[in-house]
RNA sequence: GGAGGGAUGCCUGAGUGGCCGAAAGGAACAGUUUGCUAAACUGUCGUACUGGCAACGGUACCGAGGGUUCGAAUCCCUCUUCCUCCGCCA
């Protein structure tokens, strides 16, 4: 969430830049610096009441060890009449930070100054195209009949013990499932991350840490005896690690890596778009996490994003990196990179990872600080990215590389794998 | 799941109603001394909100939230969490 000391400060910047986001409400900006100054106010008139308070209680200590009683008494009597006062500006106090806490989290982040206006997926700037779209056979299937022919997903069986977007990988599909998270978490390892395993639920102060709380919980599945939340990616858990941290500044960059199953209820929208391995309600996912200098945070984005495409180069994929426009940034981010990847038998392209950086956001919920050159506390910047998602890195590997004599595995992957063909 | 005991600053740990934002030791940082290292000595050494150009103040925080009181780290209630023992168990 964004540090009201900054939208007080400035307020022209912060209209200016949640337009870029196409925000529909910016008249909040100016509710949340008025409640603030409400705020401020009271924090005022309780503090001066509180060290009236404070002193007398003080002096009534000190009379009762001089054993002079009958002051000690008095001076109790007055200092009760105060108390009605003092409760009535506390409630006050208490009253207007919760508005200001209800209404600040509904501010997203602002958007990096290169972000450009728009609030469609059309309006987002395409950076680079990278190879190719691959050659396919006559009569090329799309990858949801590709697993029915090689007997490798199986999407009725999921649907029969959970239901629909609940995929059963069944032979060479679990082994690749299997080798891809390998290869991913090697890959990881190798460019300096340290590889974590994390739990899978969460509480709702790490929800509440990444942003995903407490507005999108519809989008997470709920363990309501316990209270717990099944994470719809890595970066919860991961993210939240440092929650509640203040860092040595030697510290940074903290870089970590982890492999995990991510659960999102996604309700509505059906159809041929999310057919398939297209949309799922569980799939497997290496999330790649920073903790960085806030001087470092967009360098580190950009080498996160070329190491994104690395991994994409590796496989043989055709892909594309578009930075997202104000609209069709998440709510939690500055600035974001998707890659994706060209599918041939479906014609389009498949999102298959999301790279941003978060500057303060999250930090600021998550207190997650770090003490600077100077002794200060600041907080910390975050990035997350996918590296990568797999159900449609799967998706493209077996539309685009299908041959009359089985789906080809990309060379990389061969020694994870095992086999070298799906057939 | 049952019974009992804890939770204090970076760490150890004292503190059972006022003189406690909190002893003491350690660690860390800065300095003095020193041929180097070590030791010794001196100083600094939590976070946040808020007032002020600043110097320097005010307030809150001793796991979390409520309560009692003129006054709470200290008493009461609820919750979380850790440890020990018993039970169960991959």
């Amino acid at each position: 969430m964004l540090q009201v000391s900054y939208i007080r400060e400035n307020r022209e910047k912060v209209l200016e830049r949640l337009s870029v986001r196409n925000f529909k409400q910016p008249e909040l900006v100016d509710e949340i610096i008025r409640i603030d100054e409400e705020r401020r106010q009271v924090q005022t008139s309780l503090d001066s009441l509180s060290a009236i308070a404070n002193a007398s209680a003080k002096q009534i200590g000190e009379l009762m060890r001089a054993g002079n009683k009958e002051a000690a008494e008095l001076l109790k009597a007055e200092t009760s009449a105060g108390k009605e006062q003092h409760k009535k500006l506390s409630d006050q106090l208490s009253d207007a930070e919760l508005k200001l806490y209800n209404l600040i989290v509904q501010l997203p982040n602002l958007p990096h100054d290169l972000v450009k206006a728009g609030s469609t997926p059309e309006e987002n700037e395409i950076v680079l195209e990278h190879g190719n779209p691959a050659e396919l056979p006559t009569g090329a299937l799309p990858h949801w009949e590709l697993t029915a022919k090689y007997d490798i997903i199986d999407f009725e069986l999921g649907t029969k013990i959970t239901g629909a977007g609940f995929p059963v990988y069944k032979g060479k599909g679990a082994r690749l499932q299997r080798a891809l998270i390998n290869f991913f978490l090697d890959h990881a390892t190798d460019a300096g991350y340290r590889e974590m395993q994390v739990p899978h639920l969460v509480n709702e102060a790490s929800g509440f840490g990444t942003g995903q709380l407490p507005d999108k919980e519809g989008q997470m599945y709920h363990a309501g005896i316990d209270n717990l939340y099944l994470i719809p990616t890595a970066e919860v858990p991961v993210t939240n690690l440092y929650r509640d941290v203040i860092l040595k500044e030697e510290e940074l960059p903290i870089k970590n890596t982890a492999y995990t199953p991510c659960f999102r209820r996604e309700a509505g929208s059906y159809g041929a778009h999310v057919r398939g391995l297209n949309r799922l309600h569980q799939f497997d996912k290496v999330e790649v996490v920073q903790v960085v200098h806030p001087d470092k945070s967009y360098q580190v984005l950009e080498e996160m994003s070329a190491y994104v495409q690395s991994l994409l180069k590796e496989l043989g994929l055709h892909y594309r990196v578009l930075r997202l426009c104000g609209g069709d940034m998440g709510f939690t981010s500055a600035m974001t990179y998707d890659m994706e990847v060209w599918s041939a038998a479906q014609q389009r392209w498949l999102e298959v990872s999301s790279v941003s950086n978060f500057e303060t956001y999250q930090s600021n919920r998550l207190k997650l600080r770090f003490k600077n050159a100077t002794g200060k506390t600041q907080f910390a910047h975050t990035l997350n990215g996918s590296a990568l998602a797999l159900p449609r890195i799967v998706a493209a590997i077996l539309e685009n590389n299908q041959t009359e004599n089985g789906i080809k595995i990309p060379e990389a992957l061969v020694r994870y794998t095992g086999f070298e063909y799906i057939d």
